[in-house]
DNA sequence: CGACACATGTAACACGTTACATGATTTG
DNA sequence: CAAATCATGTAACGTGTTACATGTGTCG
């Protein structure tokens, strides 16, 4: 429930054929999503049967353009703010319950195991930033690709400082019970 | 890739059988995970395909039990940390990437969009945090559901700070551009 | 010419969700 | 007895991934 989307966002600016779609999804995403151009035909499939695009045969390439009913769902995605109800099915948040589910020790051993991991990985992530090409632009701005990079680095970094404080928060919530129960 | 691995955690405990595991399932989860039954059959019937888990006919009942495959599989589980490369697809990530491509304007529409919204999440959150039925236990130390409930509003409060904080990078990365190349 | 990018698809599979059908057991 | 919970499944569908097959255009 994303690609359909991404999709649907990029033909919102013109006339696209399948090939086209990979590589600005890819671009868009600054280079980190690839996308698979099976997807690319499928998906354009399901959104035609939907009517949210419509084929137009013109010469070498098949084009798809965006209809009235896809330009509306299009609005709503815009406005849509992801739901907590149910929260999404996280890998690590899943793991660490189960662990705990499986006694404190686990649990405890769990986190440990990944807090290492991301803290090496967050090591990582912030020596290339100083050293990476975006250095030298971080004041005057990126542009396009550059720019799609920058914004999923940014999320990648922030996203694990927030897990490392989860972890934090579990471990504290775990040595401060009582008696294990299991 | 979650359900699977959650299932087999489970059933390394002892042997159980279907619904046994989905009510399982949902007191580990803090009962925000509804887990539908059916899933819990065909996930089931993958894993012994897979020759993770043995069925054993007991009775009335179906009982099923990990095998030494499915024990190792799991330790696997345990250690392995969740890859960024690549990163996991984060439907507030694409959508703001796609908005970018869609031009600064809309981007930062529904930048200020998702951003109130969770904030008011945020602090409907804090608020039951310190109304909830944990409030008085916080200092002794939960166990069992309630823990898992009370490591699962962390979660979503940590998420909910990290994603506001990416919010505002992007902003501020936005409001830096030079010209808008759109 | 040969390699590589461009371009379009199909098939098979994995996982998840919803809805439907069926029956046994427990409990008010 | 009726309703709820316990218990086991099947069918259909949506989405995503991988692998495979096929052909055109361009450039060194």
């Amino acid at each position: 429930m994303a690609v359909r989307e991404g999709l649907l966002a990029l033909l919102h600016e013109g006339p696209r054929h399948g090939y086209q779609l990979k590589t600005e999804f890819e671009t868009a995403t600054g280079g980190v999503w690839p996308l698979n151009i099976g997807q690319v035909y499928t998906t354009l499939d399901r959104l035609e049967r939907d009517g949210l695009v419509e084929l137009h045969e013109s010469g070498a390439h098949k084009s798809y353009r965006i209809t009235h009913a896809g330009v509306a769902a299009l609005g709503e995605w815009w406005q849509t703010v992801p739901s907590d109800d149910p929260p999404p099915r996280d890998e690590l948040m899943l793991k660490i319950l189960m662990a705990v589910e499986a006694g404190p020790e686990q649990a405890l051993s769990v986190i440990t195991r990944h807090r290492t991991a991301l803290l090496t990985l967050l090591q990582l992530r912030r020596r290339e930033l100083r050293a990476g090409p975006a250095a030298g632009l971080a004041r005057e701005g990126l542009t396009g690709e550059g720019l799609a990079a920058a914004m999923v680095g940014d999320a990648l970094v922030v996203r694990a400082e927030a897990d490392l404080r989860w972890l934090d928060l579990c471990e504290s919530r775990l040595t401060k019970t009582g008696r294990g129960d299991h």
